[in-house]
Parts: structure tokens; sequence; C-alpha cells
RNA sequence: GUGUCCGUAGCUCAGCUGGAUAGAGCAACGGCCUUCUAAGCCGUGGGUCGGGGGUUCGAAUCCCUUCGGGCACACCA
């Protein structure tokens, strides 16, 4: 289904041409029609007759009254009118509004196109590492990354969905380190032991997370501790026995942990990889990037040059090994990328991570396309997001100044929904925690991408969990309300099925009307949110619908209506909003309560 | 130093492929429940869009400059 923006541009376009003011080009932009800013005045607008005033040494009020003369018997605009110095001010007709509607609850995915090449696009989320617990930090990567492969998958894309663990480097290293100095009777530590080891993990996902800090400062206070980890990170590296095993154990103590967590926030992934798993492709990609003259030794590491003429600024070169021949983060991401190229050979790779690491990832892209380890029209989108604060618009912080454990933030936030419900709302224990769950992750979520990714934000808890204003439970509330309405009219005898009775609607308020147009605007919505990977313009899209909703709801008797064709047609209303809205936050990545 | 992002109402944020009187929410104040969830709706007050210059018929939006802040600048990830 074409965009209705689109459909009464061309219309517009049509009369600025028959008017006599047509564009040899292509692309003529005259007749383009954007939503009034103004709604006081007009629904829509065009402001063609001042772009084209110059060109055709006219007036441009001159021009706007001729073409509204052309739109006098239009089927699309019941009003059109030239308004000075030359706005053409419009007004859509109902029927043509109530149309594309009907069109929109007959179509799939409510009329939005499938995309003219689908792309197989693969989303990395930036990489929580093992054995240490995710923190606010993740929140980000995982929220929006987990949203952004929702929305590509609506719009009609492949999407694969990389956690892409950090589990190879130094801070493996450190938790073995870490372990030994714990147990160093455990039989892993044993080099001499030839049997096999034990099926139980040797610790328990507590112990794991306590490890890592304590030996992290160790290793930064005491160099012999630091060459320990150093070995016992090449030793794993190289296959030791016993570190191998111990490094599965941890591997399947932290990854079901993990699990728990992102399942917790509705995000999954795909694929669990890692670092650890392009170590065997690292000897042949170096040798390859040896053998093509792109890497050279400089300073003492492997490096390759990814500066460009028409750099301002200071790019340095692309390490690929460390001088003392160690691989490091990025060897594995380069090696990530020849691997995805080899296994499913992606459109597009989209990479996640805070925006400080703008500069490595120009590095990489360049460095890969390069070596041409992807082909030329191979898309690499690297998406930064900013900081969570605290209110004092510094990164967020416990009370005692300690890094926000995930976990702990969203039990907060789910206790704090849970008080809020029982104060308000009478419902038994196990209905108020199951409604509490769901609404404390549309206001975690929601607070989150409403933002836009690239920007820092002030994490407020009170305000994200608030009812009231642009937060997640204040969409819920609506779409609530919605349903129970369709709940009561069942009750009442009457059938959600009925797919021809949009037909029927007549716009008979401002607020209805107001109401449809928003909802028209869905396929446009979501096709530039996919484009631009901005979760927040679904955001600002809902909680637009939602007080549209709400407008209309608080002045229209649906229930209670008399006349039963137009009741019919205001539940169909209902049905189509209610869908958008559920189609929406099901992107997002969450889902509406039946009650609340 | 080089580069980059940001600066919009008291607070949190939209708007930024240039259009008319710069929008929301929170906070403040005032209305609306015998009727579909008042966790809602309606209304009032609140602004030199950091400053300056330029391009344009028209600039929060584009360009330059300046101030203030964040971040990054090869052996961490």
């Amino acid at each position: 289904m074409k965009k209705l923006l689109d459909m009464i541009s061309e219309e517009m376009q049509a009369a600025f041409e028959e008017a006599g003011y047509g564009e040899k080009e292509a692309g003529s932009q005259l007749g383009r029609v954007t939503l009034s800013n103004r709604p006081d005045l007009c629904e829509y607008q065009c402001n063609g007759a001042m772009a084209g005033a110059k060109k055709f040494r006219k007036a441009p009020l001159v021009i706007a009254g001729e073409v509204a003369e052309k739109l006098r018997s239009s089927r699309v605009f019941s009003q059109a009118e030239a308004v000075a110095p030359g706005f053409l001010n419009l007004k859509l007709s109902d029927l043509f509004l109530r149309d594309y509607l009907q069109g929109m609850r007959q179509a799939e995915k409510f009329g939005l196109d499938e995309p003219a090449k689908p792309q197989k696009i693969v989303i990395d989320y930036g990489g929580a590492n093992v054995a240490k617990p995710l923190h606010v930090g993740h929140l980000r990567s995982a929220v929006i990354g987990e949203s952004i492969k929702r929305i590509c998958r609506y719009v009609g894309h492949e999407v694969i969905g990389d956690a892409h663990l950090g589990d190879w480097g130094l801070q493996m290293g450190l938790v073995i380190m870490g372990l030994k100095e714990r147990r160093p009777d455990l039989v892993y530590f044993d080099e001499s032991y030839e049997g096999e080891y034990p099926l139980e993990a040797p610790c328990t996902i507590s112990e794991l997370e306590e490890i890592y800090p304590v030996s992290s400062l160790k290793s930064k206070e005491d160099p012999a501790y630091k060459a320990q980890a150093m070995e016992a990170t090449y030793k794993l590296q190289s296959g030791v026995r016993g570190y191998r095993a111990l490094w599965q154990h941890m591997m399947n103590v932290s990854v079901t942990d993990l699990k728990k967590v992102y399942s917790s926030l509705n995000v999954e992934f795909d694929l669990w990889k890692g670092e650890s798993d392009v170590r065997d492709l690292i000897p042949e990609m170096v040798q390859y990037m040896k053998d093509g003259g792109y890497a050279y030794i400089s300073e003492g590491a492997l490096v390759v040059d990814v500066k460009e003429e028409t750099d301002t600024k200071e790019v340095p070169p692309c390490m690929i090994l460390k001088s003392d021949g160690a691989a490091l983060y990025n060897t594995s991401d380069l090696a990530t990328i020849l691997e995805r190229m080899r296994l499913y050979h992606p459109d597009q790779i989209i990479y996640l991570t805070d925006k400080r690491q703008d500069l490595y990832f120009d590095q990489i892209f360049r460095c890969a396309r390069k070596t041409k380890l992807v082909e030329p029209e191979t898309r690499l989108k690297w998406i930064g997001f900013g900081t969570v604060n605290g209110s004092d618009g510094k990164p967020f912080k416990t009370r005692d100044g300690g890094v926000m454990r995930l976990e702990i933030l969203i039990q907060e936030t789910r206790d704090e929904m849970l008080r809020k419900i029982r104060e308000g709302r009478e419902m038994s224990e196990e209905e108020a925690r199951d409604v509490a769950d769901m609404v404390a992750i549309s206001a975690l979520l929601y607070g989150d991408l409403s933002n836009q990714a690239s920007k820092d934000y002030i994490f407020d808890l009170d305000r994200f969990t608030s009812f009231e204003g642009d937060t997640g439970p204040y969409i819920l509330y609506t779409i609530v309300r919605i349903k129970s309405i369709l709940t009561k009219y069942v009750e009442q005898g009457g059938s959600l099925d009925d797919k021809e009775s949009l037909e029927l609607l007549s716009a008979s308020s401002l607020a209805q009307k107001q109401l449809m147009m928003q909802l028209a605007g869905f396929n446009a919505m979501m096709e530039s949110a996919s484009e631009e990977t901005a979760p927040h313009k679904v955001c600002g899209f809902i909680y637009d619908l939602a007080n549209a909703f709400n407008r209309f709801y608080h002045e229209t008797k649906i229930l209670a209506e008399e006349n039963e064709a137009r009741k019919k047609s205001l539940i169909a209303l209902l049905l189509l909003t209610r869908d958008v809205l559920e189609t929406c936050i099901q992107v997002l990545g969450f889902e509406a309560p039946e009650k609340m």
C-alpha cells in the first residue's frame, strides 16, 4: 500500500502540473505534502508554491491559488486553499481517509510494503563478558539491539542476533587465577591429571562474579599476579586440558545466568557466539593480510593502515597483532567478520556498543573493506549509544557509588511497580505480580528506547514507572482501556470479526479524524524507523497515537452508541487502534496485559 | 592539540532532508467521574532554541565563528 503522504503528494503534484507548473526534471518536489504544523488552520500543507516562485517568476500566492483551483473537485482533499504568503492549506476528504484505513485493516502489516530488497542482517549486541555480571550499560545494547532486530524483522528482513560474548580475553585468565587462589586443590589445576573432569561445575555464578573484581584489582596492583593471569590466559588459549574444561564450566554457568537476565527483558539471541569461536580463524586471517600486502610491522605490532586522503582527523592504523604476537579485540572482531561472511553472507552487519568506540569501529570497518574481508556492497553499520546517567547527570551508580547491576535494577523496577499497583488497584496478589512484571518491563524499555539511542539519558525510575506522560505504563494503560471496551462489547453479544465495518465509519468529530490520521501514518513511520534504525520513532508515534485515542475516548461513547452501524464502525476503529499499538510495542520488545 | 557529539521552558525530552504563532511530559495552578478503567481528559501560566555572524522571500533546522560540557585519539575492550 502506498503511504498516505505519498498518495496525497501525487495528487498535489498532478494539480501543479495541470496548472502549468510541471517540472521537467524527475523527482519534482513542488507537490510534496507534509503534516500541517498549524493544526488550527489545516490538516496537511504544501509549500511548493513558494519553492517554485522564483523559477516560474510569479508570486507564490498566485501559483498556490491556481493550484488550489485545480483541486476543487479532488476526491482526496475536502479543502485546498491558498493562503499568504503562498501556503496551500489542506484538509483530507473523510471518505478518502476512511478508505485508506479500511485498506490498512485488510492489508498485511497494515499496509506496510515489503522492502524492495529484503536483506540478511546480523546484529552484534556488543558482547557481555563471561563471568562478569551485567550492569546498566548492558541494558542499552540489549534493549536497543532487540528492538532494532524486531523492527527489521517486522519490516521484512532476515535478522540474526548474536550475543557475541567476551569469552576469550584476559578476563578469563583473571577468573581462572582468582579461582586458583581460592581453591588451588581443584583438579583442573593439576597438569599431570589425565582422567575425566567432573561434570559438575566447580563454582556458582555468584562465586564467579565475586572472583572477577577481586582478581582484576589484584592484577593492577601486583605485576607478578598479572603475569600469572596472562599465563593462564595463554594456557587456556593454547588448549591446556584442565583450563579448557574449567573454561567450559564457567561458560555454562555464565550463559545460563545471562539467559535468565536477558529473558526477563524479553531479549533473545539467535546465536550465543563469542570471541572464542573465531580463535582458529585468526592465524589464517593474519596470513591472508600479510600475503595480501595489507599488514606490516610498525613499532613491533602488525598493523593495517586505514588512513584516507579525505581525513581531516588522525586515524591511527588498525592493529592486528600486538608486539608480543598476541591477538587483541580488533583481531577477533575482524575474524568474526570473516566468519560471518562465510557462514551467513549478510548484506549488513549492525554493531551496538557505547559511543566511545566510534573511532575504533571506523578503523575496523575501514580495515575490513580495505582487506576485502567483506564485499563492496556489504553494509557495516555501527550504532553508538549514549551513557545511562543518574539524576546528577553523571554515569548511573548505586547509592554507595558502585556499579549498578542490571538484575538489581530490574528487580527494583518490578518492586516499585508492584507497590504502585497494590496502591491503586484491587487485584489478587498473583495477578498483581504478573501485571507488575509486564508493566515494569514496559517502563524500563520505553524509558530507554524513547530517547535517541546516540544520546545520553538520565535514568529516573520514578519518571519511567509513572503512569502519566510519555511512559511505557501510559501506553499500556491506553491499550488496556481499549481491550476493556472490546471485552464488554463481546460480552454484550458483539462480534470482532467483521472486517467490513470500517466502511460504515464517518468522520464525525475532530478527535476521531485526528485518531484516523495518526493511524494512517503507521507504514511511513515503521519504514523510517527501520531505515534509520530508530526505535524512538516508534515510541513517538505510539505516544501521539495513545494521546489521540484518549482524546477520542473521552468524547465518544462507544458501547452506548445507539446506531448499530456506527457502533460497529467505532469498534472497528478501536480494533485497528489496538492492533497498531500492540504491533508497535511488540517491536519495541514488550507486551500489554489484559487488565491493569 | 586533532577529531567528534551535545547545548531548546524550572526539570526530562521531541522537533533538526529550512516554512506560518518552536511542541510534549513532569512540576505549579484551575476545571471534568449516577455513564465504556479519573493510572484519564480539558484549560492557564512558563522560551533572546548557548552567544555572534552569514546564506535565504523564510533558520531551532544549512554554513562560519565563539563560549560551555561530554567523549575518543595504536599494543584495554
